[in-house]
DNA sequence: TATTTTATGACGCACGATTGACATATTATA
DNA sequence: TATAATATGTCAATCGTGCGTCATAAAATA
């Protein structure tokens, strides 16, 4: 059995009043007893039970974070970032992967206000806002709008996209794709189709957009891109995500297609392991640190002071991180 | 405020004995007063104080999942693994990355103890044995000894070693070279040394080792592998991760090293990551998702039943994954 | 009708720690 | 010395649930 505050106060030979007022250091106390106490402490090996502790008070440190896949490198350096910084104020991390599964993730909120968590980062949504919204807990959300009461950390996915277009035309680029991870209205993937768009109309050039669903295994896309790479005339491609401008890399290359003289492709995300990794891949990077702290940040504002009012939307800048080896694409 | 259970009572118009009882489906229940309770539940959106059931009862339903960082796509994947078992048993996983740091993962361990996690999954290993033997509670490590009390999971890192320099000597490679991310005592990497040496010998080949360690910056890795295989005369390498034998890659082709003809490269994890976007390298993977499922049965059963007697290692076996365009190396 | 089974309520303790109210010493200061 | 500040103890309530004990009543069975 693990040793409660009362076999602590029995080992220092003083109440257990005393024990539980050296702990959250209230009231009186003299440097003998602390000493005292604390010694009995280690020599017991005592950790308070948090579990009591937050059932008796109000905030149990605990943290929700909702993510669909750790798997992905961009969810999990993000999380791991989100995870960091709170442990460093004191919190404890629940990590929930959806899977981008609506049950999943339904489960996993319920779980997650079952557990007292105090506040929950909200980097999955499939669900519909309601059920958020009746959680009646802190929330911040990732990079898309669940209601007008739960501020959105997001980059420029905007600004992000129109960069990463305005490159390719710079470099040369005249037809110009968007491969997009996704189709949904409100999501990142979707302001940066705008940002593309209205980049494309700006330039007078036609806009083409394929769609390289993220649900689909890698070797299918891949066999998709190959397809599309050979039907159409493509000299530009702008990747909503780097790992399909990876795959659209290696098939241009087994296709014997020069990059970049005869294909330029950007990618999007910028994690620390395409950058490392795949330093060649121009991408278009997103702030993760800076993200990861301003959630971290504003979940913080929301616990202790529910009312605080924040923005409601919250914009990071992102950065263009092009080739180092020269100018070129690739 | 969060309704409680005395709240539900006084919906559905019943005793909270009897909100309880239909709760845990315990004792005599009719149909009526069941149907009465969930709809008062539903009603006020009811969720049971989970922090209230576990000081109660014995088990908190919490796991502390403890990696040095969910980054590394090998430690991601296999996180993700591990927590979608955990939650589709009804467990949930409090993630710590311990970012190789000691005292991180000190504060991180006593943190687990007081939240009273039911068990850990422990895959940072840079405290003493000691620490997590007074834990006192049901551990199961992967890939490190920690105590004889405490299982290890792990794959066959010595005979992935084995097929990793056999097959690179089959293919042509005489001048066979180990780049290993570590050189710790105790830890996978170390098992993998020794495989690769023993078989060395085996095929009276002289042995070199170079260490790369995973705590230098990539780019400071790529330099320093740069430099070595221009000093020296190298013709395979077995890496002990795949990420550095991404950066062998590259740094080969930037000198012009034909791969394979002039160099084979081999690398180790075999994560998804690598399987879908580097298809080309030839790798050692370990099996995941066994590992994860392993892990969670083992570590289930210790929480059931702390004397069952687990074998203390548990060995799964690698599989060789070989470049599918040819039988060639990348 | 008598007895058992089923269904519910009322009550209270337990889980482990926190905290306030009081009481009582021991020091330190006026 | 009288008063205040410091230091500790006792006691009890509280947090939300689970569950055992009793009691009671209705329905089902003997």
């Amino acid at each position: 059995m693990r040793p409660k505050l009362n076999d602590v106060a029995r080992e220092a030979g003083v109440s257990s009043t005393t024990v539980s007022r050296v702990i959250n250091n209230h009231g009186y106390l003299s440097e003998k007893t602390k000493d005292k106490v604390f010694e009995a402490m280690k020599k017991l090996n005592y950790q308070p039970n948090s579990i009591a502790r937050s059932l008796h008070g109000k905030q149990t440190n605990l943290i929700g974070v909702l993510f669909s896949s750790v798997s992905n490198p961009f969810f999990g350096e993000l999380v791991e970032k989100i995870e960091n910084k709170f442990f460093k104020l004191g919190y404890k991390t629940i990590l929930c992967n959806s899977a981008d599964n609506k049950e999943k993730e339904r489960v996993y909120l319920n779980m997650l206000i079952a557990n007292q968590v105090d506040g929950i980062i909200a980097g999955a949504h499939n669900l519909g806002i309601k059920e958020y919204e009746k959680a009646g807990l802190p929330i911040i959300s990732f990079d898309r709008y669940l209601s007008d009461t739960i501020p959105i950390v997001s980059s420029d996915n905007y600004q992000g996209a129109v960069l990463a277009t305005q490159e390719l035309y710079q470099n040369g680029a005249k037809s110009i794709y968007l491969f997009a991870s996704s189709q949904t209205p409100n999501s990142p993937t979707d302001k940066r189709r705008t940002g593309y768009l209205e980049t494309m109309a700006h330039l007078n050039l036609p806009a083409h957009e394929k769609v390289i669903s993220s649900s689909m295994a890698s070797n299918v896309k891949a066999l998709l891109i190959k397809q599309i790479l050979t039907t159409e005339s493509i000299d530009g491609i702008f990747c909503t995500d780097d790992l399909t401008a990876l795959i659209v890399l290696r098939q241009a290359k087994e296709l014997g297609l020069r990059v970049p003289q005869d294909l330029k492709v950007i990618g999007y995300d910028g994690t620390q392991l395409i950058q490392n990794y795949h330093p060649e891949l121009t991408t278009v990077a997103q702030p993760i640190n800076d993200m990861a702290e301003l959630l971290v940040e504003l979940l913080l504002q929301r616990i202790e002071n529910k009312k605080s009012d924040l923005k409601h939307h919250y914009i990071l800048p992102v950065k263009l991180i092009r080739n180092p080896s020269s100018s070129q694409f690739c």
